[in-house]
DNA sequence: TAAACTGTATTAAGCATACTAGTACAGTTG
DNA sequence: CAACTGTACTAGTATGCTTAATACAGTTTA
């Protein structure tokens, strides 16, 4: 599920999260989907518990996913996700377009080259951007009191 | 010529280094041309000249520019630093596509956000990509000696 | 030749960040 | 109660970035 890459010049925490955010927008996790303990998958990764801890704290500061105390945390709402990469990729796409003008590429060079690359780049989440009712590819136990994104006391 | 910006999460030398690439792509630093020593750079920026000569040994690594001395650092020959930077854009192209499919934005959306971006951004280079021969907007003093990008003894 | 520049190398220290380790406490579940 | 969960805290280690000081070699100019 998730994968560390040593070679990568990020914090593996980084990654951590990174990781999960890929795995929520392409519909592998979905609303409420219970991630892995914070003790389980650092012992998985071979890290330590601190570090998982800081990649979900991190991840419930972008809303991406909510904690419950002694029970877990869970897959928050996708839109907080949504908004994020979209302006990730307005920034990216333009720091893109910037360097293709230093490298000398063409207008249509760039087009050409996005172009190609869409359809070589396998699609990697569901049509509507939202993934489907029913699919019980993995584990989709929520929480059973209604933590709709906010903790209940 | 060179600004740092102290909000930025990468090393001080790697903006330095990023700033000349630049500076050499859109011709402002043509070939052969003096760049300022590691000392002066270094008072300049309020900066160690460890840090600049850090700078200035990566860019050399890299084929953008050539030390000489006692002399100085110049301008290397920039088919170098073109190809660096057609490699990176092919790179970064890959990740945004990656990145936009995941946000959701269809094919056309992403060609639009290219596209706009191309028109708004502006050039930042000749239309060859190669500075003209004669600006003398620039300090263009070469070495007086035929340093053609190895160093002489 | 001497002074004032250039690049280059080395060692030491300070500092911030990432990560590990261990412990402790609180809430949930069976 | 036992075994999970999240959370908090302290301490120590390792690494990378930056500064500081010094030294040496080559070039240029007076």
């Amino acid at each position: 599920m998730i994968v560390i890459d040593y070679t990568d010049r990020r914090p593996i925490y980084e990654q951590v999260v990174e990781r999960f955010q890929s795995l929520v927008l392409c519909g592998v996790l979905e609303k409420n989907a219970p991630l892995p303990s914070v003790r389980s998958l650092a012992m998985e990764l071979s890290l330590n518990p601190n570090t998982i801890q800081r990649a979900y704290t991190e991840l419930e500061r972008r809303g991406v996913i909510y904690a419950v105390k002694g029970k877990g945390n869970f897959v928050a709402d996708m839109q907080a996700l949504l908004q994020l990469r979209e302006k990730e990729v307005k920034e990216d796409a333009y720091h893109l377009v910037h360097k293709a003008k230093e490298a000398g590429m063409t207008r249509e060079a760039l087009r050409r080259l996005v172009d190609d690359l869409w359809q070589d780049t396998k699609k990697s989440m569901p049509e509507n951007g939202l993934p489907a009712e029913d699919k019980d590819l993995v584990q989709t136990d929520a929480p059973k009191q209604g933590v709709g994104g906010e903790a209940d006391d």
